[in-house]
DNA sequence: CATAATACGGAATAAGGAATCCGGATTCCG
DNA sequence: CGGAATCCGGATTCCTTATTCCGTATTATG
């Protein structure tokens, strides 16, 4: 017989320099985008790129965990839209809040943009993304806020479109905001 | 006293690749946006890559002439359309054509999608294709098909996002018109 | 503390691709 | 035709970056 192996527990250093990268990353996709080399991240972490890649794998899966991140975040405010308040304007806070997310983290407007996009299989947090957002959908709907024909796809697709407006700097994305809002709306 | 150089006329071969060159770049930037290689392209058109880069010195310079030609295309559309008709709905025919472009060329609408956003130094025929966007937009104003309040930049915007949702295949393109459409008309 | 178990840093490696180079064709001109 | 003058092909050079490796340094236990 074999005695368990009884793990140690993880080493509180290797905890703080993984929250290090992980913050280090959020900051830095935010600011330039996903296409900062690993080394850089490591760097500002204050990190060798060893460490970070024990972390994490893969650039993908750093990418991939920062994105989860926000994405929880977004998941929650739309919760709260969804709670309380008038569901005739739950979708245009909705769309605002996005924008504001976005205008603030550049990596997660080139991840939003491919996620409202393909039908990809996606995994668990941005499915609930979708999900919310449809429920979103579906009030304004049935409050009469919205027309009857809109669907889910429509309003994704005006949310793709703000990701890409955004992320070019193409102009007043409230603005833009408001026009596909108008579109959506009830004559 | 030195004789003036007397240049020879460009050989027929020369010309002949460089034809070959722009038409294998155009099918694959088409087809595959522009992450495509040199190789390939050169490859495609039954070229080596030395003389593909002899036509065009850099992938950009190879990139550039090719959405020069679509541009172009575009923008002949576009005047066609300020000529004659409706001017109440060229801006919805303008559109309508725009998507079909982009929807067949994944590289357009990934040049179409950066030239409605930033403001950086364009040149030429994407100068004018903004110009000749303009002019549509102000009929459509004038007309009284759009609100007045509608800016050139409003629709640029939604020319950006066009481009984004067909990049992303994000749905059916023509709805995200029309909700477009509907957000800009009067009311 | 002693020691095993873990984690660290960062040089080295691996791959992918753009761009260059040059000996060998082709084409033009008289 | 007979040389230039031009152009070709594609192996090769260069770079950029992700990812791996391993000798050291740190930390958890008893």
């Amino acid at each position: 017989m074999s005695t368990p192996p009884a793990r140690r527990r993880t080493r509180t250093d290797a905890e703080r320099n993984r929250d290090r990268v992980l913050d280090a990353a959020r900051a830095l996709f935010a600011a330039s985008g996903h296409d900062v080399q690993m080394s850089e991240v490591a760097r500002a972490a204050g990190v060798g790129v060893g460490t970070l890649y024990r972390k994490f794998p893969t650039r993908e899966a750093l990418i991939e965990a920062v994105a989860e991140h926000r994405a929880v975040e977004i998941v929650a405010t739309a919760r709260r839209l969804t709670g309380a308040g008038d569901p005739a304007d739950g979708l245009a806070r909705f769309l605002h809040h996005m924008g504001e997310v976005l205008a603030d983290d550049r990596g997660m407007s080139e991840v939003v943009e491919k996620a409202m996009g393909s039908s990809e299989p996606r995994e668990e947090t941005r499915e609930a993304l979708l999900a919310i957002a449809a429920e979103l959908i579906d009030r304004a709907r049935a409050s009469g806020a919205v027309r009857q024909e809109v669907t889910t796809e429509d309003v994704n697709m005006v949310i793709c479109g703000l990701a890409a407006v955004i992320r070019n700097a193409a102009g007043d994305w409230r603005r833009y905001i408001e026009v596909a809002l108008d579109g959506l709306r009830s004559r």
